[in-house]
DNA sequence: GACATTGCTATTTTT
DNA sequence: TAGCAATGTC
């Protein structure tokens, strides 16, 4: 067996099993802090608990699920019990597995965990995220799927690559067959844990007609062909290799006494069957991912109502916790359901709320106290979410309550541009109190609606920060050069040779590629290999020959100075030589100057790493962009983004149906969809600490046509008594005609109103009736059902999926050129074009917009 | 190989 | 509308 841990140094380094509170062996640190707890009854680092955080830290045997409400410590709850595990001599820092979902998480939680119990953190080899742990087991015992333990890792842009090159070799329209579509495809196929053999039928045959299952082969044989792996690959190999090889997972039992994962909620099926197989001690019996489609994510849009309703797992069915030796595993999940909002990416909120079942005995504590927001903004966030069916349950509460603090406002404004200009008046007004722009955030559900505020700030000379977006990694310049590096690191690695192997141009164009692809595909060699033997033959122009064999020659030499040259120094060396630095240099674009200052600033950045190699790693697994947080700034970012984030003021703007809740969660997801837009809302309203502001526009322009909107219908779930509708002054929402650009609200100072009558909210109300009167139901065929509520507040009104009027081109427009229109936003004008049911009008003051006819009527 | 033209699409995003 | 990607033209 080639599993032999005992080389490995971590495995290797500590007598096992370990002793269960031994004070002798293991680190020096884990052995100092188990004295300091023999020495006192309560260990300091248990300060500051409250008593259900000290539950959760301290019930360390057994299963544990915590259900973290925002906001309630969870990632104290977590790290402290690690403290305590180590502390108390329960395990050594090695044999604790905890998961992380990204790796800024896996760095705080080390970094936490560090200040906590010193150096004993750097004695975790098994804190990181899924993928990189995944790559941990799997450089260990490649051989066994397959693969060589160098193995590339490929991102999304090598993979769509790859499956281009695919789809042409099997002579698929990739036209009608977009790779990017079958990339998405095998990436849902891979979080749920399905092989080639077990993707639906239907799936199978829904691409390229009939031969998805064929492409989906295909695909992981040219990955084991080029020793790669895709990111879904760095957990489905390792849970082969458990299933096919019982005596590796045995190893990995005996290894991890305790095994913590951080956002539960989270959890693709792929990552549960990982977590799965790893917490089951017994010998489990044989197992296969469930065939057919995936369990939770409704099929039918069915809601569901509880775990107990659930459809046998993946899990329970076939790796069902036996005999209850499933309750000696020490497994604590963390999680959230009410912030679950990665469904589309392949999350099973079921993973969650099955918890209990899946381990029979396990204590489920709740962590309710908030410690972050305002009584107003956790009633209102509470109240919302309360409307989720799907739900475990949690009341937020805290303790600090003070009836001083500013309720959540909701402002209405007449479009986007409006919004974006009083929400930048709302900042600067907060500036001038001293308020920093870095504890502000503008939150968006899509983001299109950033450059509005942007635009805005710009103007105002408002200092922003857009949070997210493309990353360092991901651009072109450092892309390159990756390819450069890892090609050199790795000869076999077609994908790199073909993305540079003509930049900087060296006259081997789409012929000579192609010529060396087939080449190297009849010969089943890599094609820098293929191409050190073509400079010998005669089937290319002597021209590509001589440029091949520079190139050939090139990566031989740099080759040969892996070892022993510096790695910064070789980097350098080879950006220098291929000319791809010079190539940026002689570039005249504006953009030229940038790309090699990112160029300089990658080659900078390989100076923490011993090798080239080991950067690589680094790179494909912490794509991680620089930040500049030294500036004070107004946080701009996705709602997604905002998740585990949090700010004094937070800004939510675009609450409107259609936009938020998105139409397309509507029609793809039904029920669920909505549930999870809902969670959306409620990740936005709790990370605000003091205030939250919510907005909605009547108008707003979707792919360069303007539409009349209607408010979301969460502003209807919101509780009176925790919200104020305030509607700026100057907002001539409703008022058609009055110029926008008047004083600035915060120049009166009338009180705002604080009921749901005024105008503007009855304004839309009507709207609302008008635009919903008839197309009920979303295409997806159901409806979305009344969710009532007792108490106070507004009554749920039912709110249909289909509101905003689509585009369709289909339907003949009731207008014709010179007709004379009447736009409530633009006024009167002439129809100038009409397409479909797209009109162009020549407004009279307005000038020229286009506009769907649905929203003018004859003047 | 550089540049213009056409066509298409249009959430959320990590690893 | 706008931004991108994939063609077409010289």
């Amino acid at each position: 067996m080639m599993n032999r841990f005992d080389d490995m140094p971590f495995f290797g380094d500590e007598p096992e099993p370990a002793p269960q509170r031994a004070v002798s062996g293991g680190s020096i640190a884990a052995r100092a802090m188990a004295q300091r707890d023999a020495a006192r009854a309560a260990p300091d680092y248990l300060d500051g608990l409250n008593p259900e955080q000290r539950e959760a830290v301290e019930t360390t045997e057994g299963p544990v699920l915590v259900l973290a409400g925002a906001g309630t410590g969870k990632t104290r709850v977590l790290t402290t019990r690690i403290a305590h595990i180590l502390a108390t001599g329960r395990a050594y820092p090695s044999q604790i597995l905890a998961v992380t979902f990204t790796n800024k998480a896996a760095r705080e939680m080390k970094e936490r965990i560090g200040m906590l119990v010193g150096g004993a953190v750097e004695g975790m080899p098994w804190l990181g995220t899924f993928h990189s742990i995944g790559v941990k087991m799997l450089r260990r015992n490649a051989e066994l799927v397959g693969l060589k333990s160098d193995f590339t890792i490929l991102d999304t842009d090598d993979v769509i690559r790859l499956i281009k090159q695919i789809l042409q070799a099997e002579s698929v329209d990739d036209k009608r067959w977009p790779a990017k579509q079958f990339a998405a495809m095998i990436d849902g196929w891979k979080n749920k844990g399905l092989d080639p053999a077990q993707i639906p039928e239907g799936d199978a045959r829904a691409f390229a007609n009939g031969k998805g299952r064929e492409l989906y082969i295909a695909y992981q044989n040219r990955l084991l062909t080029l020793n790669a792996c895709d990111f879904g690959d760095l957990l489905l190999h390792p849970i082969r290799m458990f299933k096919k090889h019982p005596d590796v997972l045995k190893e990995y039992h005996e290894r991890f006494r305790y095994i913590l994962v951080d956002e539960y909620q989270d959890t693709n099926t792929a990552q549960y069957m990982w977590l799965r197989l790893l917490a089951q001690r017994s010998s489990p019996r044989s197992f296969s991912p469930r065939e057919g489609g995936m369990p939770g994510r409704a099929e039918g849009g069915a809601p569901r109502r509880n775990a107990s309703d659930l459809p046998p797992s993946v899990a329970s069915g076939d790796i069902s916790p036996s005999r209850g030796e499933i309750n000696k595993v020490n497994i604590c999940c963390v999680g959230d359901d009410d912030q679950s909002i990665y469904g589309w990416r392949g999350a099973e909120v079921d993973n969650i709320l099955r918890f209990e079942k899946d381990f029979p005995g396990a204590k489920v504590i709740k962590l309710e106290r908030n410690y972050r927001s305002t009584g107003h903004i956790l009633g209102a966030a509470g109240h919302l979410i309360a409307h989720n069916e799907g739900r475990l349950g949690k009341t937020l509460f805290t303790e600090r309550f003070d009836p001083e603090h500013d309720k959540v406002q909701v402002h209405a404004a007449w479009d986007s541009e409006e919004e974006a200009r009083a929400v930048g008046e709302e900042i600067e007004q907060l500036q001038r109190a001293k308020h920093k722009l870095n504890d502000m955030a503008i939150l968006v559900r899509a983001s299109f609606q950033m450059r509005e505020f942007e635009d805005r700030f710009v103007t105002l000379g408002l200092n922003y920060r857009v949070v997210g977006g493309p990353r360092f990694y991901e651009r072109l310049e450092i892309r390159d050069a990756m390819a450069y590096f890892r090609l050199v690191c790795q000869p076999a690695d077609d994908l790199a040779f073909e993305r540079i192997i003509n930049t900087p141009k060296r006259g081997l164009g789409d012929t000579s590629v192609r010529a060396l692809h087939d080449y190297a595909r009849a010969r089943d060699i890599p094609m820098l290999a293929a191409a050190a033997d073509m400079i010998e033959t005669e089937e290319l122009k002597a021209a590509a020959r001589k440029s091949l064999f520079n190139v050939v020659t090139d990566f031989r030499r740099w080759q040969s100075l892996l070892e022993n040259t510096p790695h910064t120094e070789l980097a350098e060396q080879i950006l220098d030589e291929s000319g791809y630095t010079a190539m940026w240099q002689n570039d005249k674009s504006a953009e030229a100057p940038g790309r090699l200052e990112n160029l300089k600033e990658l080659v900078r950045s390989m100076e923490q790493f011993e090798s080239l190699r080991s950067f690589l790693e680094h790179v494909a697994l912490v794509m991680d962009a620089e930040k500049n947080e030294d500036m004070d700034a107004v946080n701009i970012m996705t709602l997604h983004s905002a998740k585990g984030l949090e700010f004094e003021t937070v800004f939510l703007p675009g609450w409107e149906e259609g936009l938020f809740p998105h139409q397309r969660s509507l029609d793809e997801g039904g029920r669920s969809g909505l549930e999870e837009e809902r969670r959306l809302a409620y990740v936005g309203l709790t990370r605000a600490k003091r205030r939250a502001h919510i907005w909605f526009v009547s108008n707003r322009r979707i792919h360069g046509l303007w539409q009349s909107t209607i408010p979301s219908r969460f502003l209807e779930e919101l509780p009176l008594e925790h919200v104020e509708v305030s509607e700026s002054q100057n907002s001539n929402y409703g008022g058609y005609g009055r110029n926008p650009y008047g004083q600035s609200r915060f120049d009166k100072q009338e009180p705002f109103q604080n009921t749901y009558s005024t105008p503007g909210w009855k304004r839309a109300q009507a709207n609302r009736t008008d635009a919903t009167r008839d197309n009920w139901g979303s295409r997806s065929g159901h409806q979305v059902e009344r969710i009532g509520y007792g108490e106070s507040g507004p009554r749920a009104k039912t709110i249909p999926g289909e509101l905003v009027a689509k585009s369709t081109v289909d339907v003949p427009s009731q207008f014709s050129v010179g007709d004379r229109v009447f736009h409530l936003k633009f006024g009167n004008g002439n129809v100038s074009a009409v397409e479909g049911n797209k009109l162009t009008v020549d407004f009279d003051r307005a000038g020229q917009k286009r506009v769907l006819d649905g929203f003018v009527e004859r003047a």
